[in-house]
DNA sequence: CTTAGGG
DNA sequence: CCCTAAG
């Protein structure tokens, strides 16, 4: 067994945290949305001084539900593949989604499934559950030859109960709180837990949509969570489950020309869920009970909504060109809404926290607080089931689904802002988030491409000319402050970046052309401080003299 | 935690 | 964008 580097813990710890800022941040971007609604401002809080291009174009969505459904029944699982389902997505014109892969990954990393098809739709699920270490160890070790029995690619890893632990525990506050919490929960109701009682699973990787920005702002941390994550939220993961999955789907505008447009839908996640089966159960049941549960959550119904420049389309007999989505169009930023409709018949048995015996309320306490203070909190409807195979879903992130989209058109080919809803059940709490946070936190998956702005390469030029180019730090602060999403290594990469496109020929350009002014003040700005850089470097170790 | 650079 | 060695 190769040793593993510190690093290896680093990095975990490193996702880890990212996951869970992530969750928080959804939170707070759509209690923010919500809060903003009126004003629709910018969903992405606090976005100022002179990169406010983005915000800009990232208007909120009023709260809204879309009528439509997605097409469940064309889902079509297929089992045998690695770990249990494997789904594909047929190609009818309207978004299809298929399972396709579900399994657990205790060691909290996303068992990550791509889909050669261009249909092909992805699903997966992994257990964030970690900050209940010790409910974790517990399922671990009853699950543990279920998980290898059962899914190939994960990565369960030799090393999963004591990387867990020991990148778990390490953490927030928090984390610990929760963990004994859960642990003390677990204790209680299972009485042994897991191993000796009945397992549960805990799917996690939920996303939580979580507080607010504000909160997170005034945390000292907050340099870390440029990133996009959220310490607190890590406590409301317990018991999360994520599960995403892409798909490509085709939609053509019902007119005359045969223009299509294609919409890539590179996630999807569902909300964290439980599920409680016996343990006398046999493995094969337990895959389809997660099959069902997953299945059922949407089956139980989805909703999509469709956003474009923030504004949601609402009239279903429009066609894409009408609204705008077509072939040729600059279409940089439409999002797609999903929300769960759980009806209390659900027949997976879904049920909300609060419903849960285990790893309730109680359990989650602080952050089931901070959540339930969110405006839509609510979302934890009541609902509930009682099936032998029980199944939790965590009402906070109860349906919450979200994907990140990428849609190009035949010639133009723009990254789309990912967006997650929230969905209430019953409610009508819908937010929107630049999923490229939520999902990758929750996946510990690379961020979702996010070009900069014409306006943020302004604001970037600027504060370079200003403030030189070793001092991204400052760069940030100075300029992108409000850019949670823009960290200063990104601005650095950015810069680099620069100087590279203002170094090569227009033709060899790509993406939204950045104005031929701006680009020479880079060279300008580039040269003049390598020129400062250069001097004192040469000048601390040695007098110019010496190099005469 | 930042920088600086390679990937 | 990611990853990470260095400082």
């Amino acid at each position: 067994m190769p040793r593993v580097p510190n690093s290896v813990w680093g990095k975990r710890t490193s996702r880890r945290k990212k996951n869970e800022m992530c969750a928080f941040d959804l939170l707070a971007t759509v209690a923010g949305t919500l809060l903003t609604d009126q004003d629709s401002s910018s969903n992405v809080p606090n976005t100022s001084g002179a990169a406010t291009s983005y915000a800009r174009n990232r208007k909120s969505v009023k709260e809204e539900y879309f009528d439509e459904i997605l097409p469940l029944k064309n889902v079509a699982v297929k089992k045998g593949c690695c770990s249990g389902c494997v789904a594909e997505a047929k190609h009818t014109g309207i978004l299809q989604l298929l399972p396709a892969y579900l399994t657990l990954d205790l060691d909290g990393r996303p068992p990550l499934v791509s889909s050669g098809s261009s249909s092909g739709v992805l699903l997966c699920s992994h257990n964030k559950e970690h900050k209940a270490a010790s409910l974790c160890q517990v399922q671990h070790t009853a699950n543990r030859d279920d998980d290898e029995n059962s899914s190939g690619c994960t990565h369960p890893s030799s090393t999963g109960n004591e990387g867990y632990k020991s990148h778990y525990l390490g953490n927030h506050r928090i984390r610990k709180l929760l963990a004994s919490k859960v642990k003390k929960a677990a204790h209680n109701k299972t009485s042994g837990g897991m191993s000796s009682k009945g397992s549960k699973l805990n799917f996690c990787g939920k996303k939580i949509p979580t507080t607010c920005q504000k909160v997170q702002r005034t945390n000292l941390k907050r340099k870390k969570l440029a990133r996009g994550t959220t310490p607190f939220a890590k406590g409301m993961l317990t018991g999360a489950s994520a599960t995403s999955f892409t798909t490509e789907g085709r939609s053509k505008p019902c007119e005359s020309e045969d223009y299509h447009v294609k919409l890539r839908i590179k996630s999807f996640n569902i909300p964290e869920l439980f599920v409680e089966i016996p343990e006398t159960a046999t493995i094969g049941s337990l895959k389809r009970t997660v099959m069902d549960v997953v299945t059922s959550i949407m089956e139980d119904g989805l909703r999509v909504g469709v956003l474009l420049q923030g504004k949601s389309i609402q009239d279903d007999s429009k066609t894409l060109r009408q609204a705008g989505i077509c072939h040729g169009e600059k279409l940089n930023n439409i999002d797609f809404t999903l929300d769960c409709e759980r009806r209390q018949d659900s027949p997976s048995g879904v049920i909300i926290p609060e419903e849960m015996d285990f790893v309730s309320a109680d359990i989650l306490e602080p952050l089931a607080r901070m959540n339930y203070e969110e405006p839509f909190h609510e979302t934890r409807g009541g609902r509930g089931n009682q099936h032998p195979i029980k199944a939790y879903l965590n009402g906070s992130h109860a349906g919450c689904v979200h994907r990140s989209v990428e849609m190009t058109s035949q010639d133009t080919s723009a990254s789309l802002q990912a967006i997650i809803p929230v969905a209430a059940s019953d409610l009508n709490a819908l937010a929107i988030v630049p999923i490229c946070e939520t999902r990758r936190s929750e996946i510990g998956q690379r961020r979702t491409r996010m070009p900069f702005s014409v306006g943020e390469v302004e604001a970037l030029v600027e504060a370079v000319e200003q403030l030189g180019t070793g001092r991204w730090r400052a760069v940030k602060m100075h300029a992108f402050d409000g850019a949670d999403h823009r960290t200063y290594v990104d601005l650095k990469d950015k810069w680099k970046t620069l100087v590279h496109t203002a170094n090569i020929s227009s033709q060899q350009r790509r993406g939204e052309p950045v104005p031929q002014e701006l680009l020479d003040r880079v060279l300008s700005a580039q040269a003049y401080w390598s020129r400062q850089q250069a001097k004192l470097h040469g000048k601390a170790p040695l007098p110019e003299v010496c190099l005469a």
